[in-house]
DNA sequence: CAGTGACA
DNA sequence: ACAG
């Protein structure tokens, strides 16, 4: 393993060896069984292209009336816990004695792209966010605590996980694009992230 | 502005 | 910079 460090953003390279995103993998396979994937769409009427669903106490959610986070699935049923190996990572990174409340689940098909966000819908920012990266590479952008700006860019491979903490917070990132077929550990292609949140 | 697309 |  190896880490980088991008404008506060600490990047761990293949944090987890494959045995361990097999285990996380099947995890996250359970998760959206339970609760299937959808695209939100924005509160400016575009679908996103990213499919996602949740787990823990908290999903993340958006719709006409705008980004938050509700405690149900759309069809109604309670997001399912967090998985324990995915929560293990973050007993591992993060730093903090709590406990994420929630585990977003972003799937990245070969067209999928996530624009420049920040994470802002929490309560307190003084909790770290951390991601696992899955499947196939994703081109990851690290803006400013502003828009605009010069931006830099790494690629993320399955098994990396990123921490974004301290000033890093509320820095301005997404994904722009997905080196499709580049990972053999999903049979059909495409990229998983989990994005773990203290929500309240 | 968690999107798109043009442009540099 | 744009429009929904």
């Amino acid at each position: 393993m190896t880490v980088l460090r991008l404008r506060g953003f600490d990047i761990r390279k293949q944090y987890l060896n494959t045995q361990a995103q097999n285990e996380v993998l099947q995890a996250v396979r359970a998760v959206a069984e339970t609760a299937p994937v959808f695209s939100p769409m924005t509160p400016y009427g575009k679908p996103m292209t990213v499919r996602m669903t949740s787990a823990g106490k908290y999903g993340w959610f958006s719709d006409a009336s705008g980004y938050r986070y509700v405690r149900t699935h759309p069809s109604g049923t309670a997001w399912p816990d967090i998985p324990s190996p995915i929560l293990d990572i973050w007993r591992a990174v993060s730093g903090v004695d709590r406990l994420p409340d929630c585990c977003l689940v972003n799937f990245y098909g070969e067209d999928a792209r996530m624009g420049l966000h920040q994470d802002r819908d929490e309560a307190d920012f003084s909790w770290p966010v951390v991601s696992v990266s899955l499947g196939d590479d994703g081109l990851f952008r690290i803006g400013n605590t502003t828009r605009g700006g010069k931006t830099e860019s790494v690629w993320l491979q399955s098994g990396d996980v990123v921490v974004m903490g301290g000033a890093a917070r509320l820095t301005y990132h997404g994904v722009d694009r997905i080196r499709f077929g580049t990972s053999t550990l999903l049979p059909k292609g495409g990229r998983i992230n989990l994005t773990l949140r203290v929500v309240d």
